[in-house]
DNA sequence: TAATACTTGACTAAATTAGTCTGTTATGTA
DNA sequence: TACATAACAGACTAATTTAGTCAAGTATTA
């Protein structure tokens, strides 16, 4: 399966998206902040987010993304997909050429493997996840640590303008 | 979850080796032929292999490599573990140090889905495959089809060293 | 007009994978 | 004993993929 750090900073990615949805746009910066994740590589990511229809943005001052679609509406394999192209196991992509023209030995077994793990991320919604786990703990943490991050420096500037 | 070619064809050809475990040893020759894969490559698997405890090897002529237990007992997953390291799909290997010291937003997803593979994997073995797939007849095809190979190289030769 | 924030697409570095090659050692057979 | 076979070891390379960076835009709001 191709599941790499592209997928997973995506998924990351638009969680957070959703735990602030209510906040009005969210801005890539924030994000990046948050997850730390570059902001170079989200806004590649989110290219490919918009582009298939899971986020809207608005530009300008007080612009940022936001959920195009209910979070209940969305699922982790939408996600991965939109960026990561596919979670496909087999080498054939499920063509039955791989060996040769042939299946190879192997084929069914690997198309097994692949609807276990395509039912489980088609069958999560990122509206879930919020509820089921423990993401709210981890997302107040991640927000107060972003918060002393920013006073802490708003306090460094005042020092070193001071004198 | 980490599963390239390597894993995959390594379990292909320890499905071959079982599938003709009754013939005594096999070569790994025989096999590259069998399943198209390089044998330099398979070389360097079965080297993997054998430390794993999964196959013995006799050298020499009549020599090759024969499963070193049932193989009931050998799962995908002990395989794909034996030469590919691990089948995790999390960042952190379960350590929850995803984000800097700390779990990141998806960390319980991930670990969620590494469950369900594992699952699958550790609970199928080569036995229950050669059982249910489809195996046998693509074995049986492949057979053919390197015996055909051997003959026409046969012809081959005789003609060319004809005058 | 100035700052903000998305948009596009090219580019690079690092890591991984797949595959190749050279040579060595052990063993059965003629 | 010589020879052929086949495993064993490990270095090496090429290709691909991934992760990340960067520069130059455009649209929007205050």
């Amino acid at each position: 399966m191709k599941l790499t750090t592209k997928g997973r900073y995506a998924v990351t990615a638009m969680l957070d998206l959703a735990l602030h949805d209510t906040d009005g746009p969210i801005t890539l910066a924030d994000i990046a902040r948050r997850q730390d994740i570059s902001l170079y590589y989200l806004e590649q990511l989110f290219t490919k987010l918009r582009k298939h229809g899971l986020v809207e943005s608005s530009r300008g001052p007080g612009g940022g993304y936001r959920l195009a679609i209910l979070a209940s509406d969305i699922t982790v394999a939408r996600v991965i997909y939109s960026v990561d192209e596919s979670i496909d196991v087999t080498r054939c992509g499920g063509q039955q050429n791989c060996q040769g023209e042939l299946r190879c030995l192997t084929h069914d077994l690997w198309m097994e493997l692949n609807r276990h793990v395509s039912e489980f991320l088609n069958k999560i919604t990122l509206a879930e996840i919020i509820q089921r786990h423990m993401v709210r703990q981890v997302s107040k943490r991640q927000e107060l640590l972003v918060s002393q991050i920013q006073l802490a420096d708003i306090n460094l500037r005042m020092k070193s303008s001071a004198p």
